[in-house]
DNA sequence: TTCTATACTTACCAAAAGGAGAGTATCGGA
DNA sequence: TCCGATACTCTCCTTTTGGTAAGTATAGAA
């Protein structure tokens, strides 16, 4: 399902150059607590796939993209692209015809986001295995001892 | 509050490091689907604010994560941090005193997650603008028009 | 003896997320 | 005349999420 293992060269190098900024130093809190809200919009489970899809697949219309994103609903699909379009992630195109053909695809801005998550998907490829082991260990030897 | 935006330059190379690696060709859908899901777990609102003050301050009590995760309520700190634990993104020490004292620090595991998270923040922090703006454009012209 | 500090846990409840499935509009084709 | 295709929208209902508030254990201080 992470598409984005696909990503392509370019986004790649965007990713790298999203690592390689000195974050900007301290900022006034409004705008981290903006900051925080917009990466709880963005980080959710949808948004991610539909991103990594599109990524991967350039434009895509409705119906498609809810046979290639797996286990979304209709309800779903809409709400996410809508948010998304709202907040220029994806560019929707209606083509005036019937029946109805709409088309979307992402925006520079979506496929920057794309790349900057490309980070975490690596991690999580990568991490997968001491995930799992931690989680061994955990519910192996966490319970009947440690708790306060 | 997005704290990474004080990471270390350890953690920042770290996070190039990341973005640098070219990911992996196709790997089996098994595999797919649980990076998917681990990455639904760890982008979490409350597991990311709490990497992030546990990469800022390194290591922390209770009461005082509970004071700096601005907002979160005792019932959800506990929840995270076990998750967190399960995962092996914290290590939790446990002194046993009178009163109890517990620790919370990230484990390698977890400071490479954070790190690999800070593109993301660095994007959110940079396109901050744009998104508003198309919010905005999205408000006021989307009313009315281009629905199918 | 009662109070305090710490790190929780538990029970209860409200709100939000999200799935299922039906309904809608329109035109060309059988 | 009725069906099918597309991209939705709407309603109803269940599940999940998360907040609040109270309870717990213990040793030393007052």
């Amino acid at each position: 399902m992470p598409r984005v293992l696909r990503f392509t060269e370019e986004q790649i190098a965007a990713a790298k150059r999203y690592a390689a900024q000195t974050p900007p130093s301290d900022l006034d809190p409004r705008i981290e607590a903006l900051v925080n809200d917009l990466i709880g919009q963005v980080a959710d489970r949808w948004t991610m796939l539909i991103l990594e899809v599109l990524a991967e697949k350039g434009v895509l219309r409705f119906t498609r993209l809810s046979e290639l994103v797996e286990g979304i609903s209709q309800k779903m699909l809409t709400q996410t692209l809508r948010h998304m379009e709202r907040d220029g992630l994806v560019k929707r195109t209606v083509h005036p015809v019937v029946p109805p053909k709409v088309e979307y695809r992402l925006t520079q801005l979506g496929m920057n986001l794309g790349a900057a998550f490309c980070g975490v998907w690596v991690w999580a490829a990568e991490n997968l295995k001491h995930v799992e082991q931690a989680r061994g260990a955990f519910d192996k030897k966490g319970r009947g001892a440690g708790r306060a």
